[in-house]
DNA sequence: GAGCACTGC
């Protein structure tokens, strides 16, 4: 009996204590709202969007602008005639974790009133009023939507990033707006003037409507909102842009950062790092210190380095932890990051730009920043991604500055003189500027835009990039003659690939290896599949071995893929999904394999299998006959073909370039005659990454318009 | 025998 009634007794309390925590967790939330900076403005920002069809919102970090400003329009009847709130960011992470705790405040389960949609994940619903989610999603959306019809508001966050889909983005927003608002005024079949995509989308209306929807051509568009975000001071840029668009600033909340510089210029950015770390552990207060490095190797040799150093001091002075975080290292030991350090220990974070604005680490309170990020530029021309350490922007240090400050004031260390801070450009190259974009012309052109080179972008990407992207589409048949795009480009506009990915998948369809190749696309459209880390150099050789093919890295691939899926497939019979999904990724370890890239790779491998089925293609397999998967990729890689040279290094048979193979592929010792490749990235030497063995003659009997048989 | 920051469809 008295069990009973303790049992009861604790239940009854549990009960309390949970509606208690819920009573009191609402109004925490509620109070944690009206107290964000932006809770004072509301009404006032409700009504500059009342007033405004496009209005500029510069916050800065803490403001709440992300969270607050779409509850607030749908509380003032934004979605009243059916529109919803679409939200975009540059990141997956943040559009998830923005909805979440939008529905935690709305009182909603996720994925009802709020909701988010992302690549391979959508939380939405037909109830979906505020919907956050990727720029590169709502691309993709306007390309089966041109109104984008069911947003009565687009909200574009983060724009100061510049990615190149918030690029691509605004200009196509912006021609939205204005096509919307024609249409408003039932011109939409009269007013041929200077929106081209306008003028598109109406071709393209009418191209659809043939018939019985012909009646629907002149359909009545909600005008469209549109609010662009920032947390860049200079608000200038998108004013002007979206002609003289009214720009509102929002106060945020953030610590104090002190910054200090050096007095004199650091020749040893190591060397100064590390004498900075331990000036902060020995002379300063509590707090966790970041540190911005370049690249894997400067973490783990800073790393190594901390460890000798702290041997020599004193057993007291040594309560200093250090933790490593870069991209391609495994999430669980990127983890560790997050974890408390130790009572008495100081954490110190090595990080690369990752930690300025993809991942946030409670509790710093130092940061050193070098000045320095390692950085992509494309050359167009040559086609050649490099990767050079530059230095950062004004933007970039500020943003690093600002990691100290988010738990209380903070102080920020500048490996740098002030002098050389006041000659930083100010912000970041966007990115439309040092890419490839032949992904981004052919999906302009999908969306009726045939003039790409005078497309109203908010910043013109080099005209040869264009130039040189439209050619590569032309060699590739998504491109016709006088520049329209074919029915291979509109194919290939469907499928969320890089266009050679999308083209090999076409003609792989018509060699009858289209099994095999959406594997080889899935895992060459991912990160690097093998991880081999330093101490385990010899372990991840040898279990590279195991997969290896001699003819080549895609092969070699397929193998990988193949051998996880039926190792996959084996559990599932017997284990539950989560227990097979879990045993995959130990398999992955135990073959030095990186699961999450895996796991990416098997992503793409289901969406792409079902977009080719949609596109009518036939998933036929080769089986065993890798002579015909070869020549399928020398069919559909002409374009990056190389020549073994007598001195063992490749000539590039189009640019003329000289190359190595990358010493990370299966053929990196066998050096064949003549080779297909995926990339081409200069770091110390140029390197070609990806490479499978082929036959000279199969480039002239496949690609007869570039190649002819050598003398 | 080198070593790739980050994001996205």
């Amino acid at each position: 009996m008295p069990s009973m009634a303790a049992n009861n007794f604790s239940r009854n309390t549990h009960q309390n204590q949970t509606k208690g925590d819920f009573v009191s967790r609402k109004q925490k939330i509620e109070q944690q709202r009206k107290n964000l900076p932006i809770a004072a403005v509301e009404r006032r920002l409700v009504e500059e969007v009342r007033n405004n069809d496009t209005l500029i919102i510069v916050g800065e970090t803490g403001s709440g602008k992300t969270t607050q400003i779409p509850q607030y329009l749908y509380k003032w009847g934004f979605c009243r005639d059916g529109g919803i709130i679409g939200i975009t960011q540059p990141r997956r992470v943040a559009a998830i974790t923005v909805a979440k705790r939008v529905a935690e405040e709305c009182g909603v389960p996720l994925g009802q009133k709020v909701g988010y949609a992302i690549r391979f994940e959508d939380v939405t619903s037909g109830q979906t009023k505020i919907k956050y989610m990727t720029d590169g999603l709502l691309l993709r959306e306007a390309l089966l939507d041109p109104y984008l019809s069911k947003y009565s508001v687009i909200i574009v966050d983060e724009a100061h990033e510049r990615t190149i889909h918030t690029d691509v983005l605004l200009g196509l927003l912006k021609n939205v707006q204005k096509a919307r608002s024609k249409s408003i005024n039932g011109v939409v079949n009269t007013d041929h003037n200077n929106s081209n995509i306008g003028h598109a989308l109406e071709e393209r209306i009418d191209n659809q409507n043939d018939g019985i929807l012909k009646s629907c051509q002149v359909k009545k568009h909600n005008p469209l909102k549109l609010i662009i975000m920032s947390a860049s001071m200079d608000a200038r840029v998108f004013s002007e842009y979206f002609g003289g668009a009214k720009a509102v600033h929002v106060q945020g909340r953030q610590f104090p950062v002190d910054i200090f510089y050096t007095h004199k210029p650091e020749t040893d950015c190591i060397d100064a790092a590390l004498i900075t770390i331990f000036q902060i552990h020995l002379e300063e207060g509590p707090g966790d210190v970041l540190v911005f490095l370049t690249g894997q190797e400067e973490i783990e040799s800073v790393e190594r380095l901390i460890h000798e150093r702290l041997r020599q001091l004193p057993e007291c002075s040594r309560k200093l932890l250090t933790f490593p975080i870069f991209s391609s290292l495994p999430s669980e030991k990127q983890m560790r990051v997050f974890m408390p350090s130790p009572a008495g220990y100081r954490k110190v974070i090595l990080a690369t730009n990752i930690a300025e604005t993809s991942v946030t680490i409670p509790g710093i309170r130092y940061v050193v920043d070098p000045g320095l990020v390692k950085a992509r530029t494309y050359d167009p021309k040559m086609g050649v991604d490099s990767l050079i350490i530059v230095t950062t922007s004004k933007a970039q240090a500020l943003q690093r500055s600002g990691r100290a400050g988010r738990d209380g004031p903070g102080k920020c260390y500048r490996l740098y003189q002030e002098s050389f801070f006041e000659k930083l450009t100010d912000s970041t190259l966007p990115e439309i500027k040092r890419c490839d974009l032949s992904n981004v012309v052919l999906q302009l052109k999908a969306l009726g835009i045939d003039d790409v080179i005078n497309f109203d972008f908010i910043e013109k990407p080099d005209r040869t990039a264009v130039v040189n992207s439209l050619w590569s589409l032309y060699l590739l048949g998504a491109v016709t003659e006088d520049n329209k795009l074919s029915d291979v480009g509109r194919q290939m506009a469907r499928l969320p690939l890089d266009p050679v990915y999308s083209k090999a998948l076409i003609i792989a369809s018509q060699f009858g290896c289209l099994k095999e190749m959406l594997i080889c696309v899935a895992m060459l459209s991912v990160e690097s599949i093998f991880y081999a880390p330093r101490e385990k150099l010899e372990e991840s050789r040898n279990a590279l071995k195991s997969f290896a093919s001699p003819e080549g890295d895609h092969l070699t691939l397929l193998n990988v893929y193949r051998a996880a899926d039926e190792f996959f497939q084996k559990n599932k019979m017997v284990h539950s999904e989560e227990k097979a999904e879990k045993n995959l990724r130990k398999w992955c370890k135990d073959n030095y394999i990186n699961s999450r890239s895996l796991k990416h790779a098997r992503d793409i491998h289901s969406q792409i299998v079902r977009n080719v089925e949609q596109m009518g293609l036939r998933v036929t397999s080769c089986e065993d006959d890798t002579l015909l998967l070869r020549r399928c990729l020398a069919a559909s890689f002409f374009l990056k073909a190389a020549m073994k040279q007598p001195d063992g290094a490749y000539r590039v048979t189009l640019s003329g370039l000289i190359v190595q193979i990358h010493p990370s592929s299966v053929l990196f010792r066998a050096k064949p005659e003549c080779i297909v490749f995926n990339e081409l990235v200069h770091t110390n030497h140029s390197y070609v990454r990806n490479v499978s063995r082929i036959d000279y003659l199969w480039l002239v009997e496949l690609a007869p318009h570039l190649y002819a048989v050598q003398d």
